[in-house]
RNA sequence: UGGGGUGUAGCCAAGCGGUAAGGCAACGGACUUUGACUCCGUCAUGCGUUGGUUCGAAUCCAGCCACCCCAG
């Protein structure tokens, strides 16, 4: 009988992904990862206190082993201070990627194994499959919940050693099951925002890990007027358009931040769709990178289409992807993530934004 | 201190005697396992100020105040 070390938040999703391997007859364990020190947060943090009471609740009703680990200082040094240079970097970063990427794929994996387990499972809304030897992500079926964007990142060690039971499923037959399996969490409101962020926002958190305040700086137009001081160009992405304090008449969006000048550039929103961009730190699921240009789909965010491109491979594990139809907002810091079908091919960190089509 | 002009919410602005449009910003919410976007909602008992005319005034009249422009 193979075991499962099951990751377990608290929440309905991880709950029922447990629930599902224990009734396919799977030994279960379940382990929720304590990443963030403070002892006070409240109920909305993926990872508080809470989190854990809820976990062990779940696994107690289930009746399979719980255990916690503790991977803070992980979790501060491989998600939370790369959060944090990047935005005083001036890009946008993504950390449910890296937590990904190094903590449950990384070392929680590594831990199983060691342990003696053969997979471990989570809750995301993702499928594998695996042809002829090889391992295939795929989407999940819901396409409301599909969560491969945020797994982009994995590859066949990893894929062989986990298992994604709610992949097939909707989320409203998730819910209908945390019912059946008479869940104490069956109720409990969908996660959101980022994690370790659970009050003020994230802008005076950034201040705060990184020990200084970023000095304001000028906002300018598209012709390079002043228009005002903005509040430290980690307060800003592309195309954001709340909060910035600026009465135009029009609404306008950050187009540009340049963190050698300390400078937040805004626009219309007609300014902000772009042809293409330049990937880094290139992951193909394969194993295998693009040996010629590939017509694929791509998803610029988590909530977006997929939309048609070309991804063109070029040196040091980058990647060209110029769009069928410019896209808004691409911006430096979140993932690219490139599909063939239902099927991930491959995804990177946006390094670079194509600014006009050649 | 001679002439002219303007004063409506944080910004812009409609209104021209009948009981304060709209845009931007801001704030709140929805959406969302990242940041955004988007959507919904809220936002002047009050129209520089003091009087007057009128059934009724942001709208008409007068004084005062402030700012702008042209002449000095």
């Amino acid at each position: 009988m193979s075991r499962v070390l099951v990751a377990m938040s608290g929440g309905v999703d991880s709950s029922v992904a447990a629930w599902l391997l224990k009734n396919r007859g799977y030994e279960v364990a379940g382990v929720t990862m304590q990443i963030w020190p403070r002892e006070d947060d409240d109920a909305k943090a993926c990872c508080s206190l809470s989190a854990v009471n809820d976990a062990r609740r779940v696994a107690a009703h289930l009746q399979i082993p719980h255990y916690v680990m503790n991977f803070r200082d992980e979790f501060q040094a491989e998600v939370i201070d790369l959060f944090t240079r990047e935005y005083l970097a001036g890009r946008t970063p993504n950390p449910c990627i890296e937590c990904n990427r190094r903590l449950k794929f990384g070392s929680l994996l590594d831990k199983a194994l060691a342990m003696g387990f053969d997979y471990i499972a989570t809750g995301h809304y993702v499928r594998i499959q695996c042809r002829n030897g090889e391992y295939l992500l795929l989407t999940g079926l819901d396409p409301r919940k599909d969560q491969s964007y945020f797994l982009y990142t994995m590859n066949r060690h990893q894929l062989a050693h986990t298992l994604f039971p709610l992949g097939e499923y909707h989320k409203s037959q998730v819910r209908a099951m945390a019912e059946e399996a008479g869940l104490p969490v069956a109720h409990k409101a969908e996660s959101q925002e980022i994690c370790f962020i659970s009050e003020g926002d994230y802008g005076d958190f950034v201040e705060r890990n990184a020990g200084q305040v970023p000095p304001p700086g000028p906002f300018r137009s598209s012709n390079g007027d002043y228009l005002g001081l903005h509040r430290g160009i980690h307060r800003y992405t592309i195309g954001q358009r709340r909060g910035l304090g600026l009465a135009l008449g029009k609404p306008v969006f950050v187009t540009r931040i340049d963190p050698e000048m300390q400078e937040v550039w805004v626009g219309e929103q007609r300014e902000l769709f772009k042809p293409g961009l330049i990937a880094g730190q290139v992951n193909y699921i394969s194993g295998k990178p693009f040996s010629a240009p590939r017509k694929v789909t791509a998803k610029i965010r988590y909530a977006a289409p997929r939309v048609s491109a070309t991804a063109i491979p070029m040196k040091n594990q980058r990647l060209k992807v110029v769009f069928e139809q410019p896209q808004r907002a691409i911006t430096p810091g979140q993932a690219v993530v490139l599909y063939e079908g239902e099927q991930v091919l491959a995804g990177g960190t946006i390094a670079e934004v194509i600014e006009n089509e050649r």
